[in-house]
DNA sequence: AATCCCCGCAACCGCCGCAGT
DNA sequence: AACTGCGGCGGTTGCGGGGAT
């Protein structure tokens, strides 16, 4: 049995909302405030289902709501954004004061897919739609190179990575023993709960600043081509291999490392790989998550 | 002028997480 | 620990406007 629906339907309006409807509704939550939606409509005198009223407020009525169209600049945040949290769009909506996340969410899909596709770019993985050896999906495939020296820092454990994304550049002060915690500084700033906008309150300045820093160097990484090993040898060898990397607990071709862990994407945030993760490689005080693709 | 088609956007639906009991 | 209810979120739908034929 599924859940009991949220209003009672048959007596309920659906469709778009009248002058009226919208008016009662502005009036109400002027005079009472925002907050529980399942009560208000009887309140409100409104034949309405509190969710559809609490989206109407929302996406439409709310006084703070920009209207107008995005600007280049909220393009190309969005896009920023967009690379880094997928489709979060309160997230995303939570950096741009005045857009709500159903605006942000149309405009993806209608203009802003189209944008990046004309750039030659996939809008859901952001990488070169002709890349021969891109793969689909989100990224899930995360390597941190000092310096960037090294073009394939964890062939000595695995020898069949899928694809690895590189920071280019790495700031002085970056310490990986403490590693930023990018999905705080993502959500933080101009958060859309009071608890947020006072906890970002609270940081000095500096802090501020400093995860601004790091928010900035993810949004800005490199994405490298993916490392594909060469393919030598009959193909009956080259199963007999997989069959030995799985033997030693080493990444076969369907699995895929993650360090989102030593990004600040900790379990419950935005990355799950630690939860999912069936074994953890520690090197260079990087925890590296093996995680198989039907996982 | 009429019809068709496409696009943008408001609204709905179903699921999920969390808090309260 | 299990259950329930609510708010919130992301995916999807469908209507209306405008351009093309």
């Amino acid at each position: 049995m599924g859940r009991s629906p949220c209003c009672e339907k048959a007596h309920t309006n659906k469709g778009a909302w009248t002058k009226e409807e919208d008016q009662r509704l502005i009036n109400y939550i002027r005079t009472h405030g925002e907050g529980c939606w399942r009560s208000l409509p009887k309140s409100a005198g409104l034949l309405r289902c509190g969710k559809s009223c609490r989206l109407r407020w929302i996406n439409y009525l709310r006084p703070d709501l920009k209207r107008g169209n995005f600007t280049d600049e909220e393009d190309e945040l969005i896009i920023k954004l967009h690379s880094l949290l997928g489709n979060k769009w309160s997230l995303i909506a939570g950096r741009l004061p005045g857009r709500t996340d159903n605006e942000i969410k149309n405009y993806w899909n209608t203009h802003i897919k189209r944008k990046l596709l004309t750039r030659g770019l996939d809008p859901q993985t952001h990488r070169p739609l002709n890349c021969k050896n891109s793969i689909t999906g989100p990224i899930t495939s995360i390597c941190i190179t000092p310096n960037n020296t090294n073009p394939n820092p964890i062939t000595s454990i695995t020898n069949n990575v899928v694809s690895d994304v590189y920071f280019n550049a790495k700031p002085n002060n970056w310490n990986t023993s403490e590693p930023p915690n990018l999905a705080e500084a993502a959500t933080s700033g101009s958060g859309t709960t009071e608890e947020s906008v006072s906890q970002s309150h609270s940081q000095s300045q500096t802090q501020q600043e400093e995860q601004k820093q790091y928010l900035d160097l993810n949004l800005e990484l490199s994405i490298s081509l993916p490392f594909q090993p060469q393919q030598q040898g009959s193909a009956a060898e080259s199963k007999q291999e997989q069959q030995q990397q799985r033997r030693e607990g080493q990444k076969s071709p369907n699995q895929k490392i993650c360090v989102c862990y030593n990004l600040g994407f900790q379990s419950g945030n935005v990355c799950d790989c630690q939860a999912r993760a069936r074994m953890v490689i520690s090197s260079d005080n990087l925890h590296r998550f093996l995680i198989p693709l039907d996982a």
